[in-house]
DNA sequence: TTGTAAGCGTTATCAT
DNA sequence: ATGATAACGCTTACAA
């Protein structure tokens, strides 16, 4: 670093007044203090002269960063660089930067993660990371950090969210599987730990009763994590359990693609024999083979809500909690068709397991 | 934030000593500068007092923020998230924070988001945006700031960096479909500003003589830039210039699916009429319709030996600069077969356009 | 309206 | 080996 910074005081020494002045000047919420003339000719000064304040400096004194921490279960799921590009945009526009901390699905790492942000100082967290009961998002709450949850929310409202409408979702691929004829619908849920497995699940049920279909306990499956292995174990468990399903409705992308393989293994064709329909229509689901029928969920909608709300309570921290839920639309593609015809009951090739 | 944060001065109180003490027994560097005895004291009294130093104030005395900025041209293709977890692998053991800018292919943001880091006092950047002749990172060394490149090189090797072998990823790709008994091999290159592009664009024309294959000039079309649409719009111009072709050598994967809507738009079937190779083998190749043969590259890998130039380089702003090349290796899936047969010559479907 | 001075939490330098 | 002091660059009572 050869280039040394014009800082407060050069800036200061060349209008002849004091830094302190120059600082008011500068702060847009401290500007009225200061006469509109000298602010003005300050504020021209320190443009050319380069002036770029110092958030670390300013960030001592005041507490603030200007920061935000956001933690995500799984950057390379590609739902979760669309939502952050969303939040960036939102940022951006406050002068805001965001640290992102990928927790790869494990709470000790977003514990950790939290407390590396903290020790930054970051004024806020966005968090898709959220259980139902998160121990974590209650920690932040307790320090007083204010946080907006996305994609999952925790229950209680304590904190303020940004979600799908899951159920609403759901039911339209619901409505869409029963409007092609399917009359055994299956499900394979996420974890009822997650906000969005639960609510995609209630969702289910609630859409087969509203379609005039019966409710068919088991044939539900749930996996016991998002991931195409944990669909392609819970899908193989829901073949057996429900050998009639015509129609899967996965609880997300990822588990839609375990059912691709669940189906192949065996012996069925996506969708001649078993319609699947997957959630969040992810980057590349329609080049999937079959292309997938999915709920396409607002991305980057989510991302700037979330980083609005987050700077809103930053602003305020007395600011009302509230969550704000998108709609979602499907998006009809070839993973879906009429039923063939009812399937014969055959020996399932689970059975072999 | 009620919680109030434990500091330097807590802990001398406590154990009746000077800030600057606890401070030297704390700091693995300045650790020798007292007895082992009153360092142990301090350290388990630190810890016992939950202490956890300000890296704000430390920052602002050092100038070190243990930060480091990672410019990123797309986080939504799924293959810079993986090197991304290298490269946060690599920082965590450091203690070293990452921050993430995603420039979306855009120069400019590119500056800003540099600017922006800057202001915060990274103490240097991955950078993996560079074209061969990148006013960025001229500007960044220019400042002194420790830089190593990711992915895509400068010319000069002013700049370490950590790239693939492309010439030699290229020549798996074309010896693979000579040996399939491809004869007329079409190239869509991205961009020559791009090192990634013209590295492979020269091992493709290398390897298609050490395969004893004729070099035609007309079967390379060129891109604009990285992206499906790019691809699909070259892949035309090349199905046009050299209808003869039976393979095709993408840049990368996501021009490789611009190949494929191409092929699709003209009547071609892939691999049937023509074989798609791949560079990358991003996540879900295998997903694609068909699964797409593609080049590998070591992703994570990558992005941890980046981090680890860079911190060494943040250790010692003199130590020589360093080009890794990483080996890559084919993955062969549906996207290639043998020829069928030589293709008639059929009238363009481009001349429509 | 502007200047003064203290202080944010650390660490480097100097003194003991 | 440890203590005292100043300084990093900025903001903000308080004083003028």
């Amino acid at each position: 670093m050869n280039a040394k910074r014009t800082k407060l005081h050069d800036v200061a020494a060349a209008a002849g007044v004091h830094p302190s002045t120059v600082s008011r000047a500068l702060n847009p919420r401290t500007r009225h203090l200061v006469s509109a003339e000298v602010a003005g000719r300050l504020q021209r000064l320190a443009r050319r002269l380069g002036y770029r304040p110092d958030p670390v400096a300013s960030g001592l004194r005041t507490r603030r960063s200007a920061t935000v921490g956001v933690l995500v279960p799984d950057i390379a799921n590609p739902m979760f660089p669309l939502i952050l590009r969303g939040i960036e945009a939102s940022l951006a526009r406050a002068g805001f930067t965001a640290i992102i901390a990928d927790t790869e699905n494990d709470p000790a790492r977003a514990r950790e993660a939290i407390e590396r942000l903290a020790a930054r100082r970051i004024d806020g967290a966005i968090v898709a990371t959220a259980v139902r009961r998160d121990p974590l998002v209650a920690h932040c709450l307790g320090l007083g950090l204010p946080v907006v949850l996305v994609n999952r929310s925790v229950e209680g409202g304590a904190c303020s969210a940004v979600v799908n409408d899951d159920a609403a979702g759901i039911a339209l691929a619901v409505a869409h599987l029963a409007a092609l004829g399917h009359r055994s619908i299956g499900h394979i849920a996420a974890p009822s730990r997650f906000s969005t497995g639960q609510h995609r699940r209630a969702g289910f049920v609630a859409a087969l009763k509203a379609n005039g279909l019966p409710a068919v306990p088991h044939a539900i499956a749930v996996t016991d994590r998002f991931g195409i292995a944990a669909g392609a174990q819970a899908c193989a468990r829901l073949l057996e359990a429900a050998p009639d399903v015509t129609a899967i409705v996965a609880a997300n992308d990822l588990i839609a693609l375990g059912c691709y393989d669940a189906l192949k293994a065996a012996g069925l064709a996506c969708p001649r024999d078993v319609s699947v329909t997957g959630f969040n229509d992810m980057a590349f689901a329609d080049r999937f083979d079959p292309p997938l029928t999915s709920v396409r969920i607002p991305h980057h909608l989510m991302g700037m809500e979330a980083a609005r709300l987050l700077l809103a309570e930053i602003e305020n921290p007395a600011a009302p909690k509230q969550e704000i839920k998108l709609q979602a639309r499907l998006v009809v593609r070839g993973s879906t068709a009429r039923p063939r015809r009812r399937r014969q009951v055959r020996l399932s090739t689970a059975a072999a397991r």
